[in-house]
DNA sequence: ATTAAAATTTAAGTATCCTTAAATTTATAT
DNA sequence: ATATAAATTTAAGGATACTTAAATTTTAAT
């Protein structure tokens, strides 16, 4: 187990990778929330660590050995969240940043124990996929936006952003869950909202909130 | 919650506290590896902060502020040892360095949950008793340390020393748990040890092994 | 009461990870 | 092509929590 800071640059540069975002010091200070300054100090650090490539003003990648690293914290936040889920019964809105504090403080023997108590889980509460031991990943069921998908289409939702705890509760009060079964029944050109059917109600969602959410299209 | 280097003076303090150890920098130092200066430097900061009383070269007082505080940590300790155990399966030896971490990782919310769904326990796996949500402490039985029980009584385990690793496992490898009844059968002059009947076992065990197990005398 | 040993504190310094402000480099718009 | 904006880095500095070595205070032994 190395730092905590480190390991948080390094789970954040993963899911970017993953995302087939470009790896920037600017969405990095975003997404930890600190200066642009002290990311770049960071970043010399992980490199001179063999953690990331690393050039002046150039896109940052992780080495094979920041990749590995990296996908064991990802691993642990992940199988945290499903535990916290279905073994301690928090709601959706929660894990994340439950199991964002347990994933620097667990040892991989727990984790390795909770994954078997889980029967061995491939996504995480919010579709996300869990990386293994060796650090291969569950394939992700092609998806679609939900903001892309036309108007009479139908699909399950397979994968949500976790980015926002206010977003996901709000998914959670419209009764909005993986699995669940959404039509687009309309759309506003006026502001690109939609009107889907979702169980037995119809409501409408904003253009943002469709743009967070994945769907697996009949 | 605080920082984890303040979470653990605390909770060091608030248990020698409770075992009517008069807390000095030596004993803080040793408890937590640390070099006695880097006692004092922290121990000026706790103080300032209001969570002990301090003057220097005197015996350390945590405060009320303090000892909430510390209560709270190690009731998260506590808890998290009996989740580890009971519901994770994770064996005796392995609970206290695990909780260790996860004790400063974890919402209050988290920590009420798990102990509702354990069912308000009062007791850790080494018989240590779990503060309240109030600080109040459940009280311990009255109990006498192995090293003095005479020949030919005998009593149940209620609580061992939870210091050391290699201890725990040995104490699993002979059978010895909480509720177990233990006779003692005979003394050595010679090296204090004590010959002790476990189930339909006789064995031998050191002083000092057993000044580290507390039996409810019959 | 004096002295030696033990405990504690002070002093000086280090590593980590952050900050703001200023300087530099890169990207974008026209 | 050039100006301007945006992104990034450098520079200087701060907080935290350690370290070792030296100085001071307390404790224990005689």
């Amino acid at each position: 187990m190395k730092n905590i800071s480190t390991e948080n640059y390094l789970s954040e540069i993963y899911k970017l990778e993953q995302s087939k975002i470009k790896v920037k010091t600017n969405i990095i200070a975003k997404k930890l929330d600190i200066s642009n300054a002290a990311v770049t100090d960071m970043l010399k650090k992980l490199s001179s660590n063999g953690l990331i490539l690393y050039e002046r003003y150039k896109n940052i990648q992780l080495t094979q050995t920041g990749k590995d690293y990296a996908a064991v914290i990802v691993r642990r936040h992940r199988i945290w969240e499903i535990f916290l889920n279905q073994i301690v019964g928090l709601p959706w809105d929660k894990v994340h940043d439950e199991a964002h504090r347990l994933e620097h403080s667990s040892s991989d023997e727990l984790i390795d124990r909770i994954e078997e108590m889980l029967n061995y889980p491939e996504f995480d509460p919010h579709g996300d996929p869990i990386p293994a031991k060796d650090g291969s990943i569950p394939k992700l069921k092609e998806s679609t936006n939900l903001s892309k998908v036309k108007i009479g289409e139908w699909g399950k939702v397979i994968r949500v952003n976790d980015y926002d705890n206010e977003f996901l509760n709000y998914l959670s009060r419209i009764g909005l869950k993986l699995g669940k079964k959404i039509t687009v029944k309309d759309k506003l050109n006026f502001d690109n909202s939609l009107l889907i059917k979702i169980g037995n109600n119809q409501i409408n969602i904003s253009a943002k909130l469709a743009s967070n959410i994945f769907i697996d299209l009949n």
